[in-house]
DNA sequence: TCAGTATATAACCATATGCTTATATACGCA
DNA sequence: TGCGTATATAAGCATATGGTTATATACTGA
């Protein structure tokens, strides 16, 4: 059974301009099947830390992701709990998944949740 | 039986990018129950010629949207054999119909179709 | 406490975006 | 043909966006 969830126009513009980024679109489609944190995107997407930051602040200004502090790191998560989850997840269910990226992060031994 | 197609990430996030416009949504919202022409358009939204022209020069240059003359006015409606259409749809399917702005144009005798 | 590492924030910059006014182009009709 | 109407395009402008370098803040461990 598939019931759409409706969402106001204005928040759903302003939903898909922010995951019309495709750096914060990869973002997303990450965290909906791992945590990462900050340095780990930083390798994943080879850029600068303040870019990366920047792009997550957006995430989390709206409350798409959470942040959990452990020591050193900043690990975020997707929010599956946002009231507009539902219409993020159907659009992040049409990407290809980028579990490549992840897998390349821990062969090279970069991957921060292992330690 | 619900079977999502796949899209290229760029391409997606291309796409998320063009519809991130409130106008556009807007415009793609309508479009997929509706013909428009221009005119409308400019009563709809309330907005100069020139910034609805260039909206739609944006939507026709990816071709999520066909044009076609008719003496004066030039009519726009949705391209549902785009092959990223079924894409498009699941987003639009998630927003709340707009067919008021049309029955308003109708009320005012401003609907050009009727012609 | 201090040095090293992780991350956020500040400030700046080049480019993109969405709007405007002006003008060019297309159509209809007398 | 010329005028009126519809629409596309050009040029310009204010603001937004996504990146950078520099610096501030937070954590860890010796």
């Amino acid at each position: 059974m598939n019931t759409t969830v409706t969402i106001d126009l204005q928040r759903a513009s302003q939903l898909l301009k922010l995951l019309g980024d495709p750096t914060r679109l990869t973002m997303m489609k990450l965290l909906k099947s791992h945590e990462c944190c900050v340095c780990e995107f930083v390798e994943i997407f080879k850029m600068s830390q303040p870019a990366i930051s920047q792009h997550l602040r957006k995430l989390r200004d709206i409350e798409l992701v959470k942040e959990e502090r452990r020591g050193q790191w900043i690990f975020f998560s997707i929010n599956e709990h946002h009231e507009d989850y539902p219409f993020i997840k159907s659009i992040l269910e049409h990407l290809p998944d980028q579990n490549e990226s992840i897998a390349e992060l821990e062969a090279q031994g970069l991957r921060v949740c292992c330690q």
